[in-house]
DNA sequence: GTTAAATCTAAGCAGACGCTTAGTTATTAA
DNA sequence: TTAATAACTAAGCGTCTGCTTAGATTTAAC
């Protein structure tokens, strides 16, 4: 029989991932992965078949990670309070010490042309419709709203934490605090 | 003496713009820009430097363009409700037919990482920076406003004109006008 | 008409891109 | 210990990148 694969397959994809989120998908070269993940070029493509490949794993990677706060969001029956929470927490995860690297998901959508990865646009997608499903969840907890608001105001918010996934690259921590109290205010 | 430019340079920069703002900075060639423009490479880099020259060349042209529409914003003093015109209007600048092709300013910002284009870089800033100050300018002609809470409302109408760029992308014309309605809402 | 200068076209430079191939090394079950 | 097999390294494929150069063409002042 043959030997087994001298690295794990998860830590790879997380240097990865870190690199694309920093970097930008299309601007991020095979050649730069196989310095950041460690591994060959020919592992990368016997691993993960192409650059698409190591990508969706990459999101795949983000999902889970980013789980950690959906779940408390999932979890939690504190309606628009918690979905303010997931705001914060979010740019909490985004931030790399100072800098603030926006979401990953956000970023390869302005990113991605439709036509050139329809693979990846559609995997960006799922992604930022199953965070709209949880505030469109959290939004009926509360029972004194009207429900042909409610996707309205997930609209919204979903406007709010993509704005903010740019935002937070341009102003300051403070101004970031300023802008989702302000988002909140008459939700 | 020598002979003149064969072509207009407001014209073939026109042109150029509309490529990048589909398109994006990096993965808009110079062989592209060649055929958008409907000039030769040499007459590209004789008039304009190297690409970099181009997309600034480009980023003055759109601002020049989107002139038309903060100048009725610069000109009202509607307060809020001229802002509120803006955020309409940006809309449908945006827009070739049924497609947005959001801000070209916060897509570029979006994809351009600040050390390897500099130059590019504080040009988006500056251009950012004006709209703020008109959203600060506009708010402050309503006298019942707390002067504190003008700046953090200004941030907060920019993080949801940066969302709108994306949002437009992605949601549906009828869903972006119930985002706009909502975030004018408690202002 | 001559000359000078700036335009034009088209070919080509070095380097980077995503990806593949050839050949070596290590590991595992028989 | 052997033989099979998969992971490894490293070199290289064709194509595209931003940019330059060489040479022909056009124009305008003298």
């Amino acid at each position: 029989m043959a030997r087994k694969k001298q690295y794990n397959e998860t830590e790879v994809i997380d240097n990865a991932m870190r690199l694309f989120w920093r970097n930008g998908y299309e601007s991020t070269s095979v050649r730069m992965l196989e310095k950041e993940m460690g591994i060959n070029q020919f592992s990368i493509y016997a691993s993960f078949k192409n650059k698409e490949g190591v990508f969706l794993e990459s999101i795949k990677l983000y999902n889970t990670q980013i789980k950690a706060i959906t779940n408390t969001l999932e979890k939690s029956n504190n309606g628009v309070e918690g979905i303010k929470e997931y705001f914060l927490d979010f740019l909490d995860f985004s931030r790399e010490g100072a800098i603030f690297k926006g979401c990953l998901v956000t970023n390869t959508v302005n990113e991605i042309k439709e036509d050139s990865s329809p693979i990846i646009m559609a995997a960006l997608k799922r992604f930022s419709s199953n965070i709209r499903e949880l505030f469109v969840r959290n939004l009926k907890q509360d029972d004194s709203r009207d429900v042909k608001e409610i996707e309205v105001q997930a609209d919204y918010l979903m406007n709010a934490l993509l704005g903010l996934s740019i935002s937070s690259k341009v102003f300051k921590e403070e101004q970031l605090k300023g802008i989702i109290k302000i988002t909140f205010l008459h939700l």
